[in-house]
DNA sequence: CGTAAATCGTTCATATCGTGAATGATTTAC
DNA sequence: GTAAATCATTCACGATATGAACGATTTACG
């Protein structure tokens, strides 16, 4: 009987690739509604984020850290800068370098995305139990994971 | 007592909305990169299937259904016509309306998309238990509902 | 040493994607 | 039977991400 299950195979409704992609583009563009009255994209809390694991990086680190293109990351880094959220210091060991630090106006900033974030979780988990929610993080943080994502 | 718990809140990483978002769209991008030769990119395959559900639909119920502008539904359409994966039929009752019609071509493409998603499933899921994958997956139908897409 | 190659940040041109406005054909309302 | 609404379509436009080119700096190595 080997290869009895999945003759048919999962439909694709129900792959996991099909729901976390759909489910997390509409996700992604809920949250950029709720955060774009403070001038930030995903991206831009992506990159805000970044720096809160690794305080001070290269943004050429930083780019490869997201999989962006580094010339884009260097607009993201310029509006976070306009914005007061992060500053550029040069490397005084390779002045080639500008590394990225978070000012204080970036951590309160980032502190208004994830409290936007948990007001947004209370909708999306809404009729969820506790244990279904800790299996749906848990799983999340596997997936990511899996595909190197740099979670905690 | 009350507020106690979540003073301080959810981290951002751990929140749900956070992780689907940015595991989301990762997911998407490598869905993206599978189907890529074969002239597809993830809305077309979003429109194939929802296709599958309502079998002929007009093509503004189909951009409504998916979210979408409906100039954009008529280039998605247009792609996937000359792919000949769809076909449009004028509705006789209202010859305003042009229906989209699955052809055999479309269900074989279909059916390879839903097979490259199954192979994406087994790198995502790599390492969790049955258990944890049924979890996963019904946490993101729940998801799913409470956003309001059409999931089985 | 000193020259060649590599690295980092930046700018620029370009491709792609999604939207909203305008248009024409058809249908519905009154 | 005329006016308003609906559907598909085209078009111009904005926004986003990329890769190529460039200047400044650093590293490798004859």
């Amino acid at each position: 009987m080997i290869g009895m299950s999945d003759v048919k195979g999962t439909p694709l409704f129900a792959t996991a690739a099909f729901r976390l992609g759909t489910v997390g583009t509409v996700v992604a563009d809920r949250f950029a509604g709720r955060i774009a009255e403070h001038d930030l994209k995903p991206k831009h809390v992506g990159l805000l984020a970044a720096l809160t694991t690794a305080p001070v990086a290269s943004q050429l680190d930083l780019a490869r850290l997201m999989g962006v293109a580094p010339s884009l990351l260097v607009r993201l880094a310029d509006h976070l800068e306009d914005l007061g959220a992060v500053e550029r210091v040069r490397d005084p060991g390779d002045r080639r370098r500008q590394a990225l630090r978070l000012t204080d106006r970036g951590h309160d900033l980032l502190a208004t995305c994830a409290e936007i974030s948990r007001s947004l979780d209370r909708e999306l988990l809404a009729g969820l139990s506790g244990a279904e929610r800790a299996a749906l993080r848990t799983g999340l943080g596997a997936v990511a994971g899996n595909l190197d994502l740099p979670f905690d």
